[in-house]
RNA sequence: GGGGAGGUACCUAAGUGGACAAAAGGAGCGGACUGUAGAUCCGUCGGCUGAACGCCUUCGUAGGUUCGAAUCCUACCCUCCCCA
């Protein structure tokens, strides 16, 4: 990133970083508030104080998430700072965006044990040198009923109901509490308490990142620019990636799961997700889209070159690479991944070196009752040293090593001890 | 505050005294086919028991009537609509 001032014009230099910046985004609200911004940052310095808000009741970090954070790390790359703003009072009320019913609010401890986990997970992607943590409650619980009425004041009823997702639920008689009339106010707010110069957020964050721009300028401030990000589609392809949809694939997740979730995604999405999710620059993207549209390069292989590229992005190119040929030894040759779990079971369990298949299917917890374990064995998605098993009443002899398969996706590795 | 409608499983939604663990569709899960994709077909889809058509729990909540309740009664909670 490093870049040589005397040779670039610093015209030039801001289109550069506005080309970084407009990579994979959707609206850019304004250009030429951006440009004068960096025009700023290039003549006297003024770094750009960028801001993105998170809620703090979903700790668990996804590549949904990532694609916000990767580009307020382009934003860090380029020499600015960051703002990792934790709505832990707003985080009570919830972001009503895109909810089709009133969230359940937050206690103030669930907020602050959430937060926490969030915090150190955001630094596999960001630059700690350059970013700022702020929780919002440290100026929005020292507003008064005053200032909240005077914030109320700047939106209108029709403004807000206009909105999509307010819509929805109030001509179909969904409920709307009167609360979440109030969130986008309170992060309006947000924006200028921290001064912000940007905030970002996902495509359904318009309303309220606008919100923010219009209370900014009441304030007598320079209005934020806007910059959203397309909502990444999870691995049904269907639904905005979220743990609650379990279509996720989250940061933390092993190499090998990693890799194997990303194949799963529909063909459709490798070219949005190379673009919000890899580094690979666009006009490579472009010309892999080309190959493939041209029959020449295959959809699964394209998919393993994502797949590669973001593992590495989290566990390094060493691991992707094995996560790569552990996912052809599983599903090309159907052989045995390495990265089986390892499933401990101790020989006193054992009788006459047998276990119940139903025993051994509850000790890797993969079914969720026994119930469902006598479904999988009877459907014959249970498979024991390659070996399917489908009859329930049966006691499987295990073995230091043995090989267990449920469905498509787990394996199991067997140690007796 | 007055009047009306309504709350059924993950979602939508049928069911108004027994044959209801509860129709149908969707989602999910599994199998076949594949490329762990998509499409298609088949199966499954509350739980417990080494499994029988046995038991337990579930139709907003709590009681009641009845041999028997998702269905009837009472109270309460919640939501929506109209009026004020």
């Amino acid at each position: 990133m490093e870049r040589s001032e005397a040779e670039l014009g610093f015209e030039e230099q801001i289109a550069r970083d506005i080309e970084v910046i407009q990579r994979g985004s959707e609206e850019l609200i304004s250009k030429e508030d951006l440009y004068r911004k960096l025009e700023r940052y290039y003549l006297q310095g003024k770094k750009l104080i960028v801001k993105e808000g998170f809620d703090p009741s979903a700790p668990d970090l996804h590549l949904g998430h990532t694609v916000t954070l990767r580009k307020l790390r382009q934003f860090q790359d380029l020499g600015h700072e960051v703002v990792f703003l934790i709505g832990d009072f707003t985080g009570m009320i919830g972001d009503p965006t895109g909810k089709k019913e009133t969230r359940p609010q937050l206690t103030e401890e669930d907020v602050k044990k959430n937060a926490e986990t969030y915090a150190e997970q955001v630094f596999r992607i960001l630059d700690p040198s350059r970013t700022r943590i702020e929780f919002n409650s440290k100026w929005l619980s020292r507003l008064t009923l005053r200032d909240l009425v005077q914030l109320t004041s700047r939106l209108t009823v029709a403004r807000i109901l206009a909105r999509e997702d307010f819509n929805k639920r109030f001509t179909s008689g969904k409920p709307i509490g009167l609360h979440e009339f109030l969130y986008p106010l309170m992060q309006g707010y947000d924006s200028i308490a921290l001064q912000a110069d940007v905030e970002l957020g996902g495509s359904d964050q318009l309303f309220n990142l606008l919100v923010g721009r219009d209370l900014q300028r009441e304030f007598g401030q320079e209005p934020q620019v806007v910059l959203t990000m397309p909502l990444l589609e999870g691995i049904d392809g269907v639904e905005k990636m979220s743990k609650s949809l379990g279509n996720y694939i989250g940061v933390k997740e092993p190499p090998f799961p990693m890799f194997g979730k990303i194949m799963s995604i529909p063909d459709f999405l490798i070219e949005k997700y190379f673009v919000l999710l890899t580094d690979v620059s666009l006009a490579e993207i472009e010309r892999a889209k080309r190959e493939h549209n041209a029959g020449v390069l295959h959809p699964k292989d394209w998919k393993e070159q994502l797949a590669f590229e973001i593992v590495k992005i989290y566990h390094g190119q060493e691991e992707a690479k094995k996560a790569q040929e552990d996912f052809e030894k599983a599903f090309g040759q159907r052989g045995i991944p390495e990265s089986a779990q390892d499933l401990i079971i101790s020989a006193t369990e054992l009788k006459e070196g047998k276990m119940w298949i139903l025993r051994l299917l509850q000790k890797t917890s993969v079914p969720q009752s026994n119930s469902e374990a006598r479904r999988l064995v009877e459907q014959g998605s249970v498979y024991l040293d390659g070996k399917r098993i489908q009859e329930v009443n049966c006691d499987v002899p295990l073995q230091n090593g043995s090989f267990l398969k449920i469905g498509k996706k787990a394996f199991f590795r067997i140690q007796v001890i």
